[in-house]
This record gives C-alpha cells, sequence and structure tokens, in this order.
DNA sequence: TATAATGTTTGAAC
DNA sequence: AGTTCAAACATTAT
C-alpha cells in the first residue's frame, strides 16, 4: 500500500472524518492512544508515505512500511494498531509504524518536496539532486529528502519513460535528462494514483516486474541496485547508462 | 510451502 | 565520533 499516490487515495477516504469528534480509540500501538479520546481532527494530510491525523496542538503520523494497511468501516481479522471511532464512521490501521508529532505540521514538514502536493517544486528537487552528484539516480529518486512519496515501482518506471539506466550516475546526467527525470517523479505519480484509483494500476506497467521491453522487444534485466538494495527492472538496451 | 515484496528505523560494527 | 550495514519488523500473493 506504500507509495505517495496511495496515500493521497487515504487522504480522500479519511477526508470524511475532517472536524469530527473521536468517540473511542484503541488499539496496540505504544503511543498514548488515549490522548485522542473526545479530541477533534481537525484535517488529514498526507507528506509523501506519511499520512497524517492532524489535532489542534500535535499530529498522528500513520506510516505503512511495506506491510502496512487499513479498514474504513470495516476490519481486519488480526488487532488494530490503532482504531479511531468517529460519530460517522471508523478507520482501522493495521501492521503500520505510528508516532505522536507535537505541534503544526508546517514544524516537520516541508511540502513542496512532496510530488504529489500542491506545493511541490521543481527547482528545489533539481537543487537537492545537484547536492548529491556521486549518488546513483536509483538512489536518488528513492531519497524522501529530495522526492517524498516516491518508491520502488514509480522509480522503475521514471528510468524506463526517461530511458535512463538506474545506474546512472546523478551528476553524469545532462541537465535536460535530470529535468525529465523530476517532472517525470511527479508526473508518473499522478498517473500511478489514477490507475490505482481505477484498480489497473498494474496493467499499465512498463517495467517493472516486466520481463520484455515493450520498445524493443529485448529482455528487462532484473537486479539489485544501488546501496539501497533495491530492485530494479530495466531494459539495457533503450535506457542509456550515464556514468 | 517457501519466498519475495510498493519501506524505514535501529543499533552494532567499523 | 561519524559512517555504514545488516537485522528487525510484519503481511500476503505467488
Amino acid at each position: 500500500m506504500p507509495e505517495g499516490p496511495s496515500i493521497v487515495i487515504l487522504k480522500e477516504e479519511a477526508a470524511k472524518f475532517a472536524g469530527r469528534k473521536v468517540t473511542a480509540v484503541s488499539g496496540n500501538s505504544k503511543i498514548d492512544l488515549a490522548r485522542l479520546k473526545g479530541k477533534k481532527v481537525l484535517r488529514l494530510q498526507s507528506w509523501g508515505k506519511h499520512f497524517l491525523i492532524c489535532f489542534n496542538g500535535f499530529i498522528v503520523r500513520v506510516h505503512f512500511l511495506l506491510f502496512g494497511s487499513y479498514r474504513i468501516n470495516d476490519r481486519k481479522p488480526q488487532a488494530p494498531r490503532m482504531s479511531l471511532t468517529f460519530t460517522n464512521g471508523e478507520i482501522n490501521f493495521y501492521s503500520c509504524s505510528i508516532k505522536m508529532l507535537e505541534g503544526d505540521v508546517s514544524d516537520h514538514y516541508d511540502m513542496s518536496i512532496d510530488v504529489m502536493n500542491d506545493a511541490w517544486d521543481k527547482k528545489k528537487a533539481m537543487e537537492k539532486l545537484q547536492l548529491v552528484p556521486a549518488e546513483l539516480v536509483c538512489d536518488a529518486l528513492l531519497e524522501q529528502d529530495i522526492f517524498a512519496g516516491v518508491g520502488n515501482i514509480i522509480k522503475n518506471e521514471v528510468l524506463y519513460r526517461i530511458q535512463v539506466h538506474p545506474e546512472s550516475t546523478v551528476g553524469a546526467l545532462p541537465v535536460a535528462k535530470a529535468r525529465k527525470m523530476v517532472d517525470e517523479a511527479r508526473n508518473y505519480s499522478f498517473d500511478f494514483l489514477e490507475w490505482k484509483k481505477k484498480y489497473e494500476l498494474k496493467k499499465h506497467w512498463l517495467a517493472h516486474t516486466k520481463t520484455i521491453c515493450g520498445k524493443c522487444n529485448g529482455p528487462i534485466t532484473r537486479k539489485i541496485t544501488g546501496t539501497k538494495k533495491r530492485r530494479s527492472f530495466f531494459c539495457n538496451e533503450c535506457q542509456r547508462l550515464y556514468q
């Protein structure tokens, strides 16, 4: 469930709880859940892969990692990490990381880094890339400090779209390619959002988990790449290695 | 059934 | 002391 666009979908689905009071709270999270009881949710936000439940003076941050999930007006058999009940429904979170942050969202998050946010700033991403010229692009795209919300699927699809080999070095990319990478990190994320909403995300994958390149009919290489050691799927023929 | 996978934090080891 | 790395966590489809 993890990448940024999926969290945007959650935010939209949970929007009906904004302005509502938490009438009951439970779960096996180690944070002080009792603090939420009777408090009003001011708004629901997202930043990258973080889902933010904002209260007056503090925020509950939910991160789904690899296996986390949620249900709205529904439950899974297992015990929820956190369950929030409102007068108009409930939301349950499973096997996720939950933290309490003091203060406002702006004290903790820079929304201009979130590829899904209206405040996203292309120039800022370009500037941050220039600070890590030695990094491989497959790692750079996964940097949440640069591309908050981008995950491994988006990484692979972006690199395929712009025809850049995942083991290319950031500093070796021509500026026009770097710009394309930044642009597509956002563009593909929005495509991901639309496809995911229609339950047809996988149908549109061109590189991720594929074995044949649709462009040249050659093989798609699958390889663990970068210091992050994540799976990369790429076409050696169509994706150029810059180094 | 065993494996691998849309991810991050932590703490040991250097 | 700062950096690096692997382990830990946890679920489900294949």
